[in-house]
DNA sequence: TCCGCTCCGTGAAAATAACCACAAAACAGG
DNA sequence: CCTGTTTTGTGGTTATTTTCACGGAGCGGA
């Protein structure tokens, strides 16, 4: 079947297809096509075809796709049928707003320790959760069974704490901090940059 | 020159080099080269030449690139060399962190409106700014000059602030809001949707 | 059952993107 | 002014990604 491996940039499609789907879901459409899928996410129904294919056959000629099935057998390609643990470091406006933000909860994402190392707010309770210092930072989280850590520090904080991070097991990182972090090949690293989308933006505004 | 049109793809990682190079001017590095630059942020010298050779001949041989005229360069290329006005839409908790993150005003991004729909939040101040009704919305932002909005509403309200925006003149949208927005040809949208990013990740994280 | 539509999965073709490798420019040291 | 080293910009090649287009399965109606 899927002996070689899938191109990231297939993978990198499936979260999008996998939210329309959910949506239509929430909307009670039972069945979808290619093209319906590809209209509403502005992509080629050839593609959506094509990136599903490396995967197995999930639809039916003449008929579409059952937006249930589909939706069961996206989140088992991504692994997100299941409940994953997340470490959330730097509580500071952004950090704040992601520890009280509901979008991770509903999609399977939970929270379970938060980190800063400013003494005033160590202690403090932030979303239903206590903020511990970063010293414990290692300790705690070679403790608890996340993989995954959200990383809203300052940028001249960050590789110093992706490195803390990932000598205690994290092994993916959503860097929120504007600057490029230095990992090993084994450890996944997506970035959240809003200048940088903005400046590629701007190109086109002239 | 450079009459045929540019691959997005390419405009996409101008920002990533401008941000590592402005870096590097911050660090009192004066000259740079494709190799070391490309080893900053992970992508091949050749690709940077490469990227970099659409826009002109901004390196030297046997000495590489000016940082200060390389900054400067792509600064005009992207057309970052100038001041840029935001409009905020939503002020909720990510509203409130994108409200007041400095790291807008710091790269050229100044948020001149905020708006929520929320009668107890309206006339309020915000990192320095009175959250105005939505109601207001296409009025204020017809009479700014600001072209670019930041939506950060949910999901739900999304599709019909993007619309009032676009009607009033915006012509970029930086969208927060977890679904696929339905624009005409002209408008540009970028997603940030934190959510999609874990996804991509614990594919891998099996 | 047969016909007309729809729409998947896929091999082949086309289009894009990334990489390689080299001529030539820059410069430092003798 | 010659030599050795560095590093750009780029034509050519390779690799990746997207699109095309078609056989055939599914389904509904007569």
């Amino acid at each position: 079947m899927t002996q070689k491996s899938i191109p990231d940039i297939v993978v990198g499609r499936l979260p999008r297809y996998l939210r329309s789907l959910e949506y239509m879901l929430r909307n009670g459409i039972k069945t979808t096509s290619s093209q319906e899928l590809g209209e509403s996410i502005g992509i080629s129904a050839a593609q959506i075809r094509k990136d599903l294919s490396q995967f197995g056959e999930f639809g039916k000629q003449g008929t579409g796709y059952s937006v249930r099935y589909l939706v069961d057998q996206l989140q088992a390609i991504l692994h997100v049928d299941q409940s994953w643990d997340l470490v959330l470091v730097g509580i500071g406006d952004l950090g704040t707003a992601l520890a009280t933000y509901q979008g991770f909860v509903h999609r399977g994402f939970h929270i379970v320790l938060a980190f800063d190392n400013n003494p005033i707010k160590v202690g403090k309770k932030i979303g239903g959760l206590i903020i511990h210092s970063m010293d414990d930072l290692e300790k705690e989280v070679s403790a608890s069974k996340a993989k995954i850590a959200m990383l809203s520090v300052p940028a001249s904080a960050a590789q110093e704490t992706a490195d803390k991070l990932i000598k205690s097991g994290i092994r993916a990182i959503l860097n929120y901090a504007p600057m490029q972090l230095i990992v090993p090949a084994d450890i996944h690293v997506e970035y959240i940059d809003p200048v940088t989308k903005l400046q590629h933006m701007t190109y086109y505004l002239g």
